[in-house]
DNA sequence: CGGTGTCATGACATCGGTGTCATAGAGATG
DNA sequence: CATCTCTATGACACCGATGTCATGACACCG
């Protein structure tokens, strides 16, 4: 690979000068610019990043670690979207900021990350982002001290900076949505309780219904995700099984993630019940390979993971320009509301019901 | 940040010998060792690899390129598996060489590619991976001569190292399957034609249909993949249309991919037809977020992005080992067919019939 | 006891760039 | 024409590692 040396000579100047063009941090004349460009074209050169970045102690590298790149199918946790529209929305940004991403995974295995970082640190990274698979607290202390960091999808308590969905906003819209249409008796099947998103979800579902004056139902309430396992599509028939016991059936399920929404599609239709005639549906997460391709097209609220992305890297580049930081609560991202068909209005005789209990409400 | 002078000085040894004891590559006392070690913890000293790597004239660094993680929404051809598992499997093996995986994304746009090409230039990356979307014949002529290459999941007509699916292998066997469950009215819902995909699985279907003696029927192919944009549902319902128009109606219906059948569930549920006893469903490619969810659970044909990676890392470091190659054809990696819920024997009166044939065609 | 081999260590140059400072000319100025 | 600015360029050191070669301290040998 050819250097600055073998450019200067071949343009019959100092290597300094060749430094010069490549910058253009000095006057350079036009005569001699001419002559180094093509000498650099004829030699193919291209500077050596390490020779740069170990003058200017700058490495104009981020590293940002994930668990997305090797799930391996054995832990494959499929909670619902990948993490990897996080690491989307994260490039687009650090490439503008021309920095390069260095990207590594744990391969599912914590036990890795301080590897990671060390691998990171020998490559002198910036700033690190660390994106998890789906919103949780931070399960371990991040090695690497004194390098700024950004926590995706987690927090910890130390008041490092985080950027996580707006689980309760975006479960709050989604239930209004739903209550828009009239249904008044909604059943919800949720993740698995102790997930950070599933109290936060929960939270919102409860506040809006009672902010439209309904009781919650407990029996309409039941989590029901295996991460996927086989046993999971008997656990949602049993779900099932107790939203419809009862005297009043609910004409709206939500369900904690598009993929649970996916599996209740295929359940009910074997139960004799059409979506949306029969009972309307909605998902979480907008992962639009399922929302937009089941049919019924599946309404769902968007888990606003590209926006994460882009947002986490910002924060990380501020940052790196402002130096210190203090600590603060982590930023919530919202999301829209998806819309779709498999969203409708409850049938007559349920809506009637509604508007009786409506009116009585409101009187 | 701590160099190799620091922690020479604080051991009070030459910079030399603290070198030896990161590398071990010259006997150094135990007691020096211990005091170097000592003052490596104390200053937290981290070798720097962009020093290392100018003088050692390697990087230890494999470019990759791929368009996964920034398919933005707008270009966003979900046609099947993400390519990220195929960076999954490459990743493992870059790893477990102790080497460092440079990944970096086109947006999903080719023009972008010169440019990260020169980025991997400037890190000197030993070689470089380059990653389709899906298959197809490689669209441009990648720059960054004299680094060796590998291609995946697509291929040129120079004789680079190429590593691709065996799509029509994994047709054949699928169909195969189909036909020993006793299925003879078999219809397929292709992917969009000028796919390599679909040349290759086409293909592999007809093989496996005229091995078993049936006459393929051209009403029962039928393309429908419109990449999951709005109008396919429509093509769809127009599809099954015309294979349930004609006197014999399929039995199964094998699907272009995962995400085709998953619309097809619905539309058939909504027209009446329920699946598996009415007619058997079968997809491509094994996304498990579908088939393993799908209720019921979705057979379908393994679409080994994780073994091409493997194999792609694995032929890289070979050709990095070895030097100079010779031109080859891709290498066709094949996967295995899950067989799940979805496919079952025809009815009985349709069995009948097949064993008539059966024994029509046997006598 | 001098010669020789081994072990442990250090001095110094080097990789490919860039920052600092010096300097040769070309014009401008008085 | 001497002096003063600029402009354009080069010499040289340095970033943080490591390869090469040299050397001091012993131990061993005859």
């Amino acid at each position: 690979m050819a250097t600055i040396y073998d450019v200067a000579s071949h343009a019959g100047v100092s290597p300094k000068t060749v430094s010069r063009v490549l910058n253009g941090d000095a006057p350079v004349s036009k005569k001699t610019r001419d002559a180094v460009t093509a000498a650099m074209d004829a030699l193919g050169y291209v500077p050596s990043h390490a020779a740069r970045s170990m003058k200017s102690h700058k490495s104009g590298l981020i590293g940002l670690i994930t668990g997305a790149i090797s799930n391996t199918d054995e832990t494959a946790t499929q909670t619902g979207l990948p993490e990897l529209f996080i690491v989307q929305g994260a490039q687009a940004v650090i490439e503008r900021s021309r920095k390069t991403l260095l990207i590594s995974d744990t391969g599912g295995r914590l036990d890795r990350v301080p590897d990671l970082v060390r691998t990171f640190q020998e490559h002198r990274v910036e700033g690190i982002l660390y994106v998890a698979d789906y919103h949780k607290p931070l399960e371990l202390t991040l090695p690497g001290k004194g390098i700024p960091k950004v926590l995706v999808n987690c927090f910890d308590d130390q008041g490092t900076p985080a950027i996580v969905p707006d689980d309760e906003g975006g479960q709050y819209a989604l239930t209004k949505a739903v209550l828009a249409q009239g249904h008044r008796d909604v059943a919800y099947l949720t993740l698995a309780p102790t997930q950070e998103a599933t109290k936060l979800r929960l939270k919102g579902f409860k506040g809006a219904l009672s902010e439209a004056g309904i009781p919650l139902d407990p029996r309409l309430v039941q989590a029901a995700d295996l991460f996927g396992s086989p046993g999971e599509h008997q656990l949602i028939w049993d779900a099932l099984d107790r939203f419809f016991a009862g005297a009043k059936r609910p004409t709206a399920i939500c369900c904690g993630n598009d993929r649970l929404a996916m599996a209740v599609y295929g359940i009910l239709r074997r139960r004799g019940i059409s979506v949306p005639e029969d009972v309307s549906v909605v998902g979480y997460d907008d992962h639009r390979l399922i929302s937009e391709t089941l049919y019924p097209a599946l309404t769902t609220a968007e888990l606003p993971y590209s926006a994460m992305g882009v947002r986490a890297a910002q924060t990380l580049l501020d940052l790196l320009e402002d130096g210190a930081t203090q600590p603060s609560a982590p930023i919530r991202i919202g999301g829209q509301v998806q819309h779709r068909a498999s969203l409708i209005a409850p049938r007559a005789e349920d809506t009637d019901n509604v508007i009786n209990l409506k009116g009585r409400n409101e009187i």
